[in-house]
DNA sequence: ACAACATACAACCATTCGGTTGTATGTTGT
DNA sequence: ACAACATACAACCGAATGGTTGTATGTTGT
C-alpha cells in the first residue's frame, strides 16, 4: 500500500530531471511514441525508454498501444495532485502571518492561547 | 551561471524526500533551529543538518543567526516559483485542448497548418 | 515469410544520495 | 576560564540514479 508520501517521492523525483520535464512538456502538448521522444534527446533510446518508465511509474504519463508504437500522454490530473501539495505548503506559511497578525493585535490583551505546538522559545 | 533548468532541478530534487518536505512544512509555520527541527527525526544530528543543508541549497530556505544557534525559516516565494513550474505545464495541456477544439471546429476546412513540429504521423 | 522497426529489459559502470561516526570551530552560561 | 551546547564538515558505506551496450520479443509492410 503505497500512501501519499511514497507518491510524492515518485512524482518530486521523477520531475527533478530536465530531459523528464522536457518529455512531460512534449507529451502534455500531445502524444508522442518513445522512439518520437528519444529522437530530440543526444542519449541512447534506451535511456529515453528509461526516463518514460520513470514518468510512467510515478503516474505523470499513461501510455496507449497503437500498433507497434506505445503512445504516451501526460496526465494533467497528476501534475495538479503534485500543485496542491505546494498549496497545502503556502498553506501553512499563510498560517504563519495570521499567527503573527493575530499576536500584533493582541499584544497587550494577555490571550490564554488555543496554540497546542510546545511554544515556540522566542527567549 | 546556474540556469532556471539548473534551479529546478535542486527544487524538485530538494522536495523528493519525505523528511525534507516535512522540514518545510515546520520551518513554513516559523523558524526552527537546526537542532530543535533533528529532534522530530529518527537518524542523526548530522543528517537532518545535511537535509537543511540541501535545503537552503535549493534556494527553500535561508538560515539567520541568533547566538549559538541557526534559526532556518522556509521561502515562500520559493514554494510559488516551483508552482509556477507547474502551472506553466498544466498550461501546456491546455494548449493541446484548444488545438483539438480548433481540429474540431475546422474538420472540413482544410486548415494549411499552424505546427511547427514534424507532423504527428497519426496513420 | 521475413527484414526492419518499436519496445522492453538485463547487465554493467560511474556518480550521487542518504545515512553513519568522528572531529573541528564558535558561542554561551556559570 | 571552561564545560556544555549548536553547528559544520570530512570520510566512509550501501543503495539508488542516469547512462551505456546487448539481447529478446512483438508488430508491420512487402
Amino acid at each position: 500500500m503505497p500512501d501519499q508520501e511514497d507518491a510524492a517521492d515518485a512524482m518530486f523525483r521523477a520531475l527533478a530531471d530536465r530531459t523528464r520535464r522536457d518529455i512531460m512538456r512534449r507529451i502534455l502538448a500531445g502524444e508522442h511514441s518513445v522512439s518520437a521522444l528519444a529522437e530530440h534527446y543526444p542519449m541512447s533510446f534506451a535511456a529515453v525508454q528509461k526516463h518514460v518508465a520513470v514518468l510512467e511509474r510515478a503516474g505523470l504519463l499513461v501510455k496507449r498501444r497503437h500498433g507497434r508504437e506505445q503512445l504516451a500522454s501526460g496526465d494533467v490530473e497528476a501534475i495538479r495532485s503534485v500543485a496542491s501539495m505546494l498549496g497545502d505548503l503556502e498553506q501553512i506559511w499563510r498560517g504563519r502571518i495570521s499567527r503573527i497578525d493575530e499576536l500584533l493585535s493582541t499584544e497587550t490583551t494577555r490571550t490564554t492561547e488555543t496554540t497546542n505546538h510546545p511554544t515556540p522559545e522566542e527567549k
